[in-house]
DNA sequence: CTGAAAGCGCTTACAG
DNA sequence: CTGAAAGCGCTTACAG
């Protein structure tokens, strides 16, 4: 057996008795060469065992094949998975795909961004989950190939994909009056961030329809974090009058807030009704299971990859915006409030007589 | 301006003066320049914005700074808090994680393992669920530098880092012994896997020191997937004796079961207490609340990219076998059995009289 | 210490 | 169609 050398191109090429030239088109599929000679360079390959190395296309090619999945943390359900599906839909063309945790510190998500420029990565996937003071946006700019996910970072150049907020904030308030509700709490992620924005628009909105009007004691922003939620609690139920449902916008935060209302023996759903946004895995079989705002967290991931590879094919614009639809899911955290007669009671009394 | 040109290596020695040889050794840090020129090729850099090519670094370098993270779904929980911490570890050593979703089909798990040879990944984390056939081992022994995480690959020449699965078996068994429990079935993912092999050493282990013996009818093995967990519920309850708690190897089949009883209007735990297997993010809000065999997530990635990057530092060998300890978390989702007298009730009854 | 030159292993415009 | 040669942009053994 001959010494361990790596076996390169040229190898094969002169086993075969052609050109690097036509293994490298014939390995790559382009070209259609004489059965016969294609025979011989395949034998040979075969023979040699060789693998073409990836280093030497990557730079010969402009181009590493990797993507990039930049986010506050993986380890995170919601992010993971957006992370799956992006996956998913970037190894049928061919990509890898990189994660990198940025835990919401910009210098590192900056670090991140420059990997693009580096040619260490093809484009990235980019989620951020603080306000932006224009250096993301600029950093976006200057790399350009990343397509922004979830949470937006105004003025960048980049394609999104977004979530219905606004019709989330919506349909959740709207759930919540028509279960009675009538002090309804916002509890939210910092308070410029565009989903905040856009969610709390929703939830104004709803109240507007039923003749209500936002009452700023019940408004908490905060951070995006299950920590924040449970702060939130606490500091509403501090204030003058307490809430008889809270609308959290993400599951994080509506986690946190159950975490604190065991902690403080209020009972959920009897005395606090809560809405989560994202859906989460097994957010079903939480106790109690949590009625919350779907995002379509599969459908994120797989078009922002979609997108991403499509910017980088030039067959996508950087002005694209796509909303992911949102859906409500009906579960146990919500119930009318135990002071109040909801709608829900009105309509059985009113068309069953007694109820029983 | 000028043109839109990449600036080079070269670019920069021209315009500092200074060969390309001495601005790569003062990038990388390998050479102490009189401060005079070390400013000059320092302020070269600046002016032109030079970004040193990743790609044509790791062809000259034979390096790609990228590790792989091979595992069935990214998206599960558990999967994402190992890669989370994995990516942390890694970071700081300067390397990025590539993940890779395998579904837990052999021919992507080759085809991920390859990217080693390829060039493409300098070494990667691996893991499997499924029983091997030798596959995999040949796979691994021929392109080296992975280490094995969580799960075995018999036969492999690779570094393991495991979690401690009898100790796992025995703590949660005793656990239920103790509780009263009598009649306690092992639901596992394959029959063949080390995971389940190991585990169930420890369930048979302390069923013999309470002087029991397995119950071959309470002996479920499936696969790690919650519908397997629901499948081994329904099979029990089909069967002819009931158990009256159920050891599951994986939080995921814990859920299984879980859902099941729920449809099945069998209340946990008072008509079955369930423990699982991992402890994965929130399994503390679930109803009920899961009692749960914790492996060290978060030290299983971490210590797996360590030694992944020693490995590759050449300073860690092939045959390190690391177990990770393992730790009861008590919740709500065990009670003593409904029509037994537990030995805890016992102790209260023998040491405070009456009970109220 | 310093730099000219070869080398990493491919791809691809270009000429035959 | 085919192949010799240049090029991708670094790093590093080697000679001065």
């Amino acid at each position: 057996m001959p010494g361990r050398r790596k076996i390169t191109l040229k190898d094969v090429a002169a086993a075969a008795g052609v050109s690097p030239t036509a293994v490298s088109r014939h390995v790559n599929g382009r070209i259609d060469l004489p059965a016969e000679t294609a025979e011989r360079i395949d034998s040979a390959i075969r023979r040699l065992n060789y693998r073409p190395n990836a280093r030497a296309r990557h730079l010969a090619m402009g181009s590493t094949r990797t993507l990039g999945f930049i986010t506050t943390d993986i380890g995170y359900p919601f992010f993971a998975a957006i992370a799956s599906a992006a996956e998913e839909e970037v190894a049928k063309s061919g990509f890898s795909l990189a994660v990198f945790n940025s835990r919401n510190h910009v210098d590192r998500e900056l670090l991140f961004l420059s990997k693009i420029e580096d040619g260490q990565l093809d484009g990235a996937l980019f989620m951020t989950n603080h306000v932006d003071d224009g250096t993301l946006r600029d950093a976006i700019n200057h790399c350009g190939k990343v397509v922004v996910l979830d949470e937006d970072v105004p003025g960048a150049k980049a394609p999104r994909i977004f979530v219905d907020n606004e019709a989330g904030g919506l349909i959740a308030t709207r759930h919540l009056i028509a279960q009675g509700h009538r002090r309804i709490a916002f509890v939210s992620g910092p308070e410029g961030m565009t989903s905040s924005c856009e969610r709390f628009s929703g939830f104004r909105a709803a109240l507007g329809e039923a003749g209500l009007v936002v009452d700023p004691d019940l408004v908490c922003f905060g951070v995006y974090e299950e920590a924040s939620g449970s702060e939130a609690f606490q500091q509403l139920w501090r204030g003058p009058i307490h809430p008889t449902a809270i609308l959290a916008t993400a599951d994080l935060l509506a986690i946190g807030i159950l975490r604190a209302t065991r902690a403080a023996k209020i009972k959920t759903p009897r005395e606090l009704s809560v809405i989560g946004f994202d859906d989460m895995l097994h957010m079903d079989l939480l106790d109690p299971p949590l009625t919350a705002v779907r995002q379509s967290i599969h459908e994120l991931g797989r078009r922002g990859a979609r997108v991403l590879l499509d910017l980088l094919a030039g067959t996508a614009d950087t002005d694209v915006i796509e909303r992911v639809p949102v859906e409500l899911i009906l579960r146990g955290s919500v119930a009318p409030p135990k002071s109040a007669v909801g709608p829900a009671r009105l309509v059985k009394l009113a068309a069953g007589g007694e109820p029983r």
